[in-house]
DNA sequence: CAGTGTGAACCACTTCACAGCC
DNA sequence: GGCTGTGAAGTGGTTCACACTG
């Protein structure tokens, strides 16, 4: 018997996306003192169908009470459970510029799962500096700080003209999870897992979507 | 005849994510000089695989030359024009805290389509000072610069708490297209289009990932 | 020939419809 | 009775295989 909650399988790529977003509709919901949700609900506060909501959790276990819906401290944790998030992951942050330095104080990461162990620049001049309480490491003690950290999750923050190297870098250290904001294709081996960020990609969507409104009502195309 | 390159009809969303970065890689390969490429080395360029760049680059139009390849600047500006980028768009960002003002002074809004037209904060006292060289506007101006300026594209870097309500307000203005980076799902009308960044959506996904490898390796699921 | 462009096959995900259960 | 959980059908996107052409 599988029965053992623990144990999860294959739980499809875009499920694991929308999870996240589960969990912050239950912490909604449980801070308005409601105690348990339907699947209707829950789904509204999360911006997907309900059905949809279903067969993601479906994928989990089978959580639910069928006439009732969800007890919404129970699917958190499970959910929770599900992302591992019961453990606390320690974070380096590289690249100490603008945007950095709004992540390393981003609220984030205080809540549930994660914290900044560390921050880095290559410009060493910063070292010592300090960033929402930590002091800017320079590049040479990654490796150490890494290891005695304990850390498994990086986020590239720097100008794309420096993030193969900082990337090869974490890597090199023992870093497999990789938050890349700098804009480029970061290359790195089949075990490492990269995802990335990128206001301008975000942008040029948007003004496809903008231009699309603002063309004549073309046949066909009903938006 | 539709022979028009201008007239564009129905290209797949995953499509249009994908363009920004083919115009990205593409700048990178004029700036080695290269003045034509093949589908192979773009879509190394990229991180995706040939058949899909081509695939990709067939709903704009037939832009290549069989035996050859992609002529650099050409196809860049096929794709510029495909997503619209061929007029500079006018962008609003409110909230200006760390994050808001790490955008602000994001030089991808520099490059190609894009310029901060205005910048807001709802502390009144914020009123005046400057970020990236524009003076912080109120949230009471909002409606009068957004007609002004022409803006189209807005950007809410506030806390969740207020997210909905400055969603609102530019909607109310006319704006119909945002870039939401507060953590929640916004409400707004069917003809307005929302993207979300949620830095701890990706770091969720990411601890999924990471604690898969850490998990003994169970039968079956091989990564 | 070398490399593009594309119908066809395949695959992943979403939605539907409803059986199952509290 | 009402809402969950899920096989089945539908949809959209990716990959394959190859015809086509400069």
């Amino acid at each position: 018997m599988s029965a053992d909650p623990a144990i999860r399988r294959d739980i499809p790529d875009a499920t694991v996306a929308r999870l996240p977003e589960y969990l912050r509709a239950l912490s909604d919901v449980a801070d308005r003192g409601i105690s348990s949700v339907s699947s209707e609900e829950l789904a509204q506060a999360a911006g997907v169908r309900s059905t949809q909501l279903r067969k993601d959790l479906s994928h989990l276990g089978s959580y639910g009470i069928r006439g009732v819906g969800y007890e919404v401290e129970h699917l958190a944790l499970e959910i929770s459970r599900a992302l591992g998030l019961t453990q606390d992951w320690p974070v380096a942050i590289v690249g100490m510029g603008n945007l950095g330095r709004a992540l390393a104080a981003y609220s984030g990461f205080a809540t549930g799962g994660f914290h900044v162990a560390a921050v880095f620049d290559e410009d060493a001049a910063l070292a010592g500096a300090l960033v929402a309480d930590l002091p800017i490491s320079p590049m040479t003690d990654l490796a150490l700080l890494v290891r005695e950290r304990g850390i498994t999750i990086g986020v590239i923050a720097t100008p794309a003209a420096s993030a193969q190297s900082v990337c090869n870098a974490l890597v090199e250290a023992g870093v497999r999870s990789l938050l890349n904001f700098a804009p480029l294709v970061l290359v790195v081996p089949d075990d490492v897992d990269v995802r990335r960020v990128d206001l301008s990609t975000e942008l040029h969507v948007l003004a496809f979507h903008e231009q699309r409104k603002s063309l004549p009502p073309e046949l066909g195309v009903a938006r």
